[in-house]
DNA sequence: TTTCGCTTTCTAACGACGTTAGATTTCCTA
DNA sequence: TAGGAAATCTAACGTCGTTAGAAAGCGAAA
């Protein structure tokens, strides 16, 4: 048994290997530079070893982008650590704006059209729920009823994005990103917040009449 | 002299047909399918041709990038017959999100990363131009007095960008996507006018105390 | 210890890509 | 009608992702 175990131990270890020199390429040289013979060439081995451990080059880059969705979970979760609400949403927008600053091309692979909608939306989904979470407890500690939660969320998920793109798309920097980010989530929270109490004043004024 | 305007015109033609012909390839089957060859089949030329008319590949995408942008600014122009300042930017919200939706390869090219920030400003300028006249005529209209303009004009392109995404990065379907768009633009809008009011009575307590 | 067989790994190759050099053809001019 | 410039093509280079088949490594049975 032992024997083989080792195969298996030393398998799995090139295999994250591969990755961790996946990783390395694309956030130091770009994705350009990501070809299967280099990351072949850095972990010493042939181009075709690559393939005993990843179906093609589409497999490993999906697993590049889980790594990076993981990684950015982990940001949200410690701006979650923030006690107070408002703040916390507004921690989370700043810390995603951020991450897509400092992990540029890993960011770019995570939302580039090539990957497979579906598969990227199970990579996410974790994220996803996280800021869904957020979201509810928001609109609890404001009475805010919003119409659509799942709708509300792809607003500021989609808002938060567009604005992160700014960082690499137009001349736009990251902390001048950041900010906009912050300014956009402020705005629309005090818009939602606003046509709520619309709402309201308009129900009470219905009942009164 | 007529026969080198002759030649020219012939030039200029064969020019604006490989163009047309990418824009065709890329349309119908996507970015993978923009081959030089391909292209150069399409207007019954071998691939060298191509170089005669383009420094290389970017060059040639460059004027599809361009193409879309002046696309897209027709749509926008088309909007701002509107005659209500509030419906016109709701409607160009929307015309932006529906474009992306009915031309999402050529959309993806306008806003891949691989495309040079500058050349992209570039030729997205006269687009952001008129965002930032619209925009302008509202905040008059509403009497919002924006702290920079510049950042509210890139705060709401980055929203409507990503929101635009969502149509092809998630599942969600331009339909839903143009629905986010326009929510989100009211949203952060009626966040703009919420705020504008609050500073303006914080400066009247002022006055008053 | 030596040979067998399985696993691992490599070399070589395929087809497609962007791109370039050099041969070939086309077409105007003298 | 011959010469020369312009237009166009064929062939090739180096790179890519990917696969087939040879070579090598290595644990187990004779």
């Amino acid at each position: 048994m032992s024997i083989s175990t080792r195969r298996a131990r030393e398998r799995a270890n090139t295999h994250e290997r591969i990755i961790e020199a996946a990783l390395h390429v694309l956030e130091t040289e770009g994705p350009a530079a990501l070809t299967i013979r280099r990351i072949a060439g850095d972990v010493e081995y042939s181009a075709p070893v690559v393939y005993q451990h990843f179906a093609n080059k589409e497999a490993l880059v999906l697993e590049l982008v889980a790594h990076g969705h993981r990684l950015m979970l982990t940001r949200f979760l410690e701006a979650a650590q923030e006690a107070d609400v408002d703040l916390r949403m507004r921690r989370a927008a700043s810390e995603y704006v951020r991450f897509a600053g400092e992990h540029p091309h890993l960011y770019q692979v995570m939302n580039a059209p090539a990957i497979d909608a579906d598969e990227r939306g199970r990579v996410a989904q974790p994220a996803v729920d996280a800021l869904k979470e957020l979201l509810n407890t928001w609109s609890a500690r404001h009475d805010v009823v919003l119409a659509d939660l799942d709708e509300a969320c792809e607003t500021l998920w989609g808002t938060m994005h567009g604005i992160a793109s700014l960082g690499y798309l137009s001349n736009v920097g990251n902390d001048r990103a950041r900010r906009l980010a912050e300014q956009a989530l402020h705005a629309i929270l005090l818009g939602w917040r606003a046509e709520a109490s619309a709402n309201d004043q308009g129900r009470r004024e219905k009942m009164q009449g």
